[in-house]
DNA sequence: GCGACAG
DNA sequence: ATCTTGTCGC
């Protein structure tokens, strides 16, 4: 006989990444009642952060399962939402609605799921490593991804340090169901990340990702998700900041640090000729100074090889 | 009006 | 990220 305590763990799937945004989403939605609306914000709360609410607006807008009962705080209803909320008894003038707050309903219920992602990301910040972890650099892979619909096109390429050159890229497509919401980047692109990852056939010694590492409002971007989660050295490579402040590289090769609450979260590196710089996070088991020291090795133009061919890839692969 | 948040 | 034509410049 097993005893339950020592029996190994059922399935927890705690914050496990598997959120289905659109479910979580319909179940907030069918709480509101027939002659009532409520916002985007409120929406977005229920979720679990309020910075979702653009994010609500956007998917509510392309879904098919849109709801004519959610609308903006100052009660503007889209051309297709007014006859269904005048069905309802609800008075829309010059599409807005009129005395929103006496129809306004705020008593949405729901467990928050944004907020165990960020308790996940919590737990990725606990366990990532800002030191080295490997010998020499020979191969470097970079991971990106472009969109059509509801799909990715995730690409990687693989490229050899020496001279640049692109040793191995592939490209597999998946569906998605997490939109883009800052600061959440890695629960709409992780997993077609790792399923291209698994299709990588030669040895890596570092990944690159199309975003932020450490310098994330939790420590726990997109880099250092990958990093933690696949068990190998990350860097993240961003084009614009997330958080915190930095100054612009005078001349190219230069760095500054970005800092953020007085800590120092990752490097701006004038990359090429152009003034903006990108932004460079340790994700995984690698230090800041050769976050740096490897990126600007990678550098033929502002954006790293592995990261522009991949970019390139993926791009090429959305036509089929 | 200000601030402004990867992809 | 995506929507999008031509255009300016190295």
């Amino acid at each position: 006989m097993i005893s339950f305590l020592t029996a190994p763990p059922i399935s927890n799937n705690r914050g496990s990444g598997s959120m289905m945004f659109s479910h979580e989403l319909e179940k907030v939605l069918s709480q509101i009642p027939e002659g009532r609306v409520t916002t985007f914000g409120e929406v977005a709360k229920a979720l679990g952060d309020v910075r979702a609410s653009r994010a609500v607006s956007d998917f509510l807008a392309r879904s098919r399962q849109r709801s004519h009962r959610v609308v903006n705080a100052q009660g503007k209803a889209r051309p297709w939402q007014i006859e269904s909320l005048r069905n309802e008894g609800i008075a829309v003038i010059d599409g807005r609605i009129r005395d929103l707050d006496h129809v306004l309903f705020r008593d949405l219920r729901a467990e928050c799921p944004l907020k165990l992602l960020r308790e996940e990301q919590r737990e990725v910040a606990d366990v990532v490593v800002l030191e080295d972890d490997f010998e020499d650099v020979k191969n470097v892979c970079g991971f990106d991804l472009a969109y059509e619909d509801d799909r990715a096109v995730c690409a990687f390429a693989v490229v050899d340090v020496k001279n640049l050159d692109v040793i191995e890229k592939d490209v597999v497509v998946k569906e998605i169901d997490f939109p883009y919401i800052p600061s959440y980047l890695t629960y709409r692109e992780y997993p077609a990340i790792r399923t291209a990852y698994e299709r990588v056939r030669n040895d890596v010694d570092v990944l690159l990702i199309d975003g932020h590492g450490y310098s994330h409002p939790r420590r726990a971007g997109i880099g250092c998700h990958v990093g933690v989660k696949l068990g190998k050295p990350t860097i993240g490579v961003a084009k614009s900041l997330l958080v915190g402040k930095t100054r612009t590289p005078s001349r190219v090769g230069d760095s500054e640090r970005v800092l953020h609450n007085d800590e120092t979260i990752g490097y701006a590196l004038r990359s090429s000729t152009s003034k903006r710089p990108i932004y460079i996070s340790p994700g995984h088991l690698v230090s800041f100074e050769s976050s740096v020291r490897i990126v600007k090795s990678l550098c033929k133009t502002r954006i790293p090889e592995p990261l522009r061919q991949a970019h390139l890839a993926a791009t090429a692969g959305k036509g089929g």
